[in-house]
DNA sequence: TATTAATAAATAACCAGTCATTTATTTAAA
DNA sequence: TTTAAATAAATGACTGGTTATTTATTAATA
């Protein structure tokens, strides 16, 4: 991540070399979570988390002004790939000819794939333990990733109930089905896993899980 | 706020001053959930605890010998019924000749109506947020509640695969499809919902979860 | 040198847990 | 029954340790 140094002097223009990094902030960040996690919000200590990204105390006030600052970058730094992805693929329903079926399938897989990312799928394990302390950043979390991916979701479901390819059934508690299991792993990685045991496979898990789930919701056809 | 009179006689009450009832440690529990759920378990003071008892702070030491302490019997207290009642179940569903996919069913549902409990369904929410902290009850509570459930869930599953009532599928996965909805709704409402909406109705989410799962795990069969 | 980055030390709150003291209730002597 | 110990329950000021944040100082770069 360095930038190419002052090989070529230049004095004036340029981007200026500095030893202060661009990815200080996302480092100081990466420790953050790792403190916030293990110790909860409030059990943090600041210097532990400047230690993880090599720093002294009083450094990370340069990039933070405070420790309720730090969550809530890290937790906007955690939703813009999710909210985006989702009303990305919702758009490109209703274009295409696939299927239901399979834009909801293709949906769930890439959403596991975020999700099973540490540095993603821990936030809402911490905003689910500090939601209490901070419920603007719960608000901001349902909205942009929890209601943005439902949204995305409900909207295939219509269009398969309307097409008839899915049986007819309320989206709203239909989406939570859907939804459900992946969160049950993410749960249970942040949370319950052990070292000394095989981990759950995502892949296994999301397949079986749609598996279940699509034959619950298709409709029988003879055949496409 | 004021205590029942006493049984026997007693001509005037002091309000200031309460003797000691056997409720009173549960009612210190009480205030240990609500502070403990909406600041943390390191942003909960004991003095707030004491509060929501009608205590002051000195004295929920004569019934706690700590913060940590007061966290275990929580958990403690909100684990007996979840296990109890899985076990029970599971033991009879070889007995009688209901169908696996009732059996399931029924569990589903008296989970649901468990968990709907905030003093049941907080625990969780709390152990993710604390399970860095208290890794000894993180693990407490997988065993207990968690694989006891998960446990009692997979052999109905198995036996209504045995018996020819259900595809076959793999129950480490199918569990967790099972689950999953019910795990989300109970993270919804301790830490999503708000005051100024219509709450999900567990009742109708459940409805349409087993509808959803048992069409989706139930083999085609002509009639019964 | 001037400026910025980083640090280490200092400050100011905060709070778990303790304990000397107060208050209600019970016991039993008068 | 009245009254005065004795006991049980509850209190809240206080202590000691911890830590977020600020400030003074040093180091590195342009």
């Amino acid at each position: 991540m360095q930038n190419e140094t002052n090989s070529e002097e230049d004095h004036k223009s340029a981007p200026k070399w500095r030893r202060k990094p661009e990815s200080r902030p996302d480092e100081i960040l990466d420790g953050a979570l790792i403190e916030f996690r293990s110790r909860g919000f409030a059990g943090a200590r600041i210097e532990d988390i400047a230690k993880h990204a090599g720093l002294s105390k009083g450094t990370v006030y340069l990039y933070f002004s405070s420790k309720e600052e730090m969550l809530k970058a890290l937790v906007r730094r955690s939703v813009l790939p999710i909210s985006e992805m989702f009303t990305d693929i919702a758009g490109h329903v209703q274009d295409n000819n696939k299927k239901a079926a399979d834009v909801l399938s293709q949906m769930i897989q890439i959403a596991a794939n975020k999700f099973s990312n540490h540095e993603i799928g821990s936030i809402p394990l911490l905003i689910i333990g500090e939601a209490g302390n901070f419920p603007e950043l719960a608000e901001f979390y349902r909205q942009e990733v929890i209601e943005a991916s439902m949204k995305a979701i409900m909207t295939v479901l219509m269009f398969g109930i309307q097409k008839g390819e899915f049986r007819k059934c309320n989206p709203k508690y239909a989406v939570r089905t859907l939804m459900g299991a992946l969160l049950m792993q993410v749960i249970w990685d942040g949370t319950f896993a052990r070292d000394d045991e095989e981990p759950i496979s995502y892949e296994e898990l999301i397949q079986s899980h749609l598996d279940i789930f699509m034959n619950g919701i298709l409709l029988p056809q003879e055949n496409s």
